[in-house]
DNA sequence: TAATATACATACAAAGATGTATGTAAGCAA
DNA sequence: TTGCTTACATACATCTTTGTATGTATATTA
């Protein structure tokens, strides 16, 4: 069967994507060949060229399947300042369990988050990736910070530390919890008390 | 020059496991060939297989040449209990600066660190590697755990949150803040706050 | 409905990588 | 000094992977 219309097309693609991934995440992303991905979405190499120039370009695509919509998530959570119901510790405790919930929540999204952290080298094409990524976490971290200074004014943690401080440590926790929570595929070690190790985390910030 | 002594047998052994260290930095695990390798050593690729019988086993020599004697460093600060003229908090905080200063001073251990982190794939014959550094891990939150619960027998921390808690936070503290130590290659963001920031982390639990 | 572009499948050539087999000169022990 | 072993270098066969070129049937469009 050859030639299908424009919306077979977009399905096909979607399902090398997927098959991309299931092969990505088995064999890591340097030994996956265009035709283990190939045959994983039932297609020849033919198709694959004929949607992505090359596996990086997959790759890319995958990536951005979940990196695009994950921070504006964040920012709804953390950055929905006006008349908020919740204190600025709990917007940030909400946005991290968010994260986390999302991650339970789509076994896709785990995946992905997978591959990124430990099925892939970042060297060459892959190193921008990187960057990339340091670069939101820098602004991520000021959207801490911006919290933590609204907690401040409103005098809810002690001030032994800047806003400064307190965001960086929390950014810096929530990327060893965020590592820990996927290496622990199991779930035995870690996934089952992430959510109450975030509030152990902030709740040290409050003052009593 | 063919049959060298022994003494001279274990200088190229040296030699090709400085050279994979130095391919596998630049071109990530996968992408390193053994020809890659044998030539930054100025050997041919029979030179490596006679020391090494593949790939994999060079990168589980250099992975020993740091983790062997890591733990035994952070046993030896954190487990030296007795009569020990730090408190116990300034005993985990030393432990951690340690590795840090550790890494500052030795370019072969930041090399390696960075290799481990994001040069390599953890799947196949790799991926037992990060269950054995998840056990690794789980021993480390059990020192701490231990030093946290010195802290609070000597009434140094206030009691809002269990020795188990805070042990588990410092350690996911700490591997974020690995993670952004190695990707912060420039050293504009993260490394040169490092040792401020664990203060910090170790300030914020401090009775006042 | 004829022409063209699309959505693939198939085939081919070239390069890379691996493991092994074989060669060889020098060290070492008896 | 002979003979065995060590520490490699060289050569070879095989398999894999990649990119591209080509074929082709069907949508789509004018």
């Amino acid at each position: 069967m050859v030639r299908k219309t424009k919306e077979d097309a977009e399905l096909t693609k979607r399902r090398i994507m997927d098959a991309a991934r299931a092969v990505f995440l088995r064999r890591g992303v340097s030994r996956s060949t265009l035709e283990h991905i190939a045959t994983e979405a039932n297609v020849t190499r033919g198709a694959v060229y004929w949607h992505f120039k090359n596996k990086t370009e997959i790759f890319h695509a995958i990536r951005e399947q979940v990196f695009l919509p994950l921070f504006d998530k964040v920012d709804d959570v953390l950055s929905h300042v006006p008349d908020s119901s919740k204190d600025p510790l709990s917007q940030i405790e909400a946005s991290l369990c968010q994260t986390i919930q999302d991650l339970d929540a789509s076994q896709t999204q785990r995946e992905i988050y997978e591959i990124i952290m430990i099925k892939c080298e970042y060297v060459d094409e892959f190193a921008a990736v990187l960057h990339q990524i340091l670069d939101n976490c820098s602004s991520l971290v000021e959207k801490y910070e911006l919290a933590y200074q609204r907690a401040q004014a409103k005098n809810l943690i002690a001030p032994k530390l800047s806003a400064h401080a307190l965001a960086l440590d929390t950014h810096l926790f929530f990327g060893g919890l965020l590592h820990m929570w996927i290496k622990d595929s199991k779930g035995t070690q870690f996934r089952h008390q992430a959510i109450e190790m975030i509030k152990a985390h902030i709740d040290l910030r409050r003052k009593l």
